[in-house]
DNA sequence: GCCAACGTTGGC
DNA sequence: GCCAACGTTGGC
């Protein structure tokens, strides 16, 4: 296979929760709303099979929720052109729009919420993104080491 | 192109 | 609900 990547994706739960995921068809779901470019950016470098963390923003405690797999390449966020959403985008046309998501597939829910509070505990993820000061990317690029470490709290 | 004002994110 | 940090907007 391609060199797989690894990513972080956020999402406040009450909004769109890894539960609501393993509910849809497929357990596969389109991550909509995405309206940073460099979050777009990342997300566009997305490859089929790349793996992401699902992390639960703004509740308590936040943290990582699961594992999920990009599912579909980079599309045009079809919110962006629905004047009655909150994601509506004025500027954006079918022929060149401004926002793209990816689909996500479930992978595993993890058997426990694996907390920021023990996420910054771990010698291994000093240098994580999510970890650094002020950092508010909702998604963000993992690497290898990072990914590995995470997991091993569970495989052991 | 600078930068002040404003808006948003997200942990606490 | 607060507010630090960061991103975006818009006047100049």
């Amino acid at each position: 296979m391609a060199e797989q990547k690894y990513w972080l994706m956020k999402s406040e739960p009450e909004v769109f929760s890894i539960d609501d995921l393993a509910g849809k068809p497929k357990k596969t779901g389109g991550w909509d709303g995405v309206r940073n470019y460099q979050a777009r950016n990342f997300m566009k470098a997305m490859k089929l099979g790349d793996r992401a963390f699902f992390y639960h923003s703004s509740c308590e405690p936040p943290g990582i929720a699961g594992i999920v797999e990009i599912a579909r390449l980079a599309y045009p966020d079809p919110t962006q052109f629905d004047g009655k959403s909150e994601y509506f985008e004025p500027r954006a046309t079918k022929d060149k729009p401004v926002w793209f998501q990816v689909d996500v597939k479930l992978v595993e829910k993890l058997p426990r919420l694996l907390s920021l509070d023990e996420l910054r505990g771990m010698p291994a993820l000093s240098g994580m993104v999510l970890l650094k000061r002020g950092s508010r990317l909702s998604i963000q690029p993992v690497t290898p080491t990072e990914w590995d470490a995470i997991l091993r709290c569970f495989r052991k």
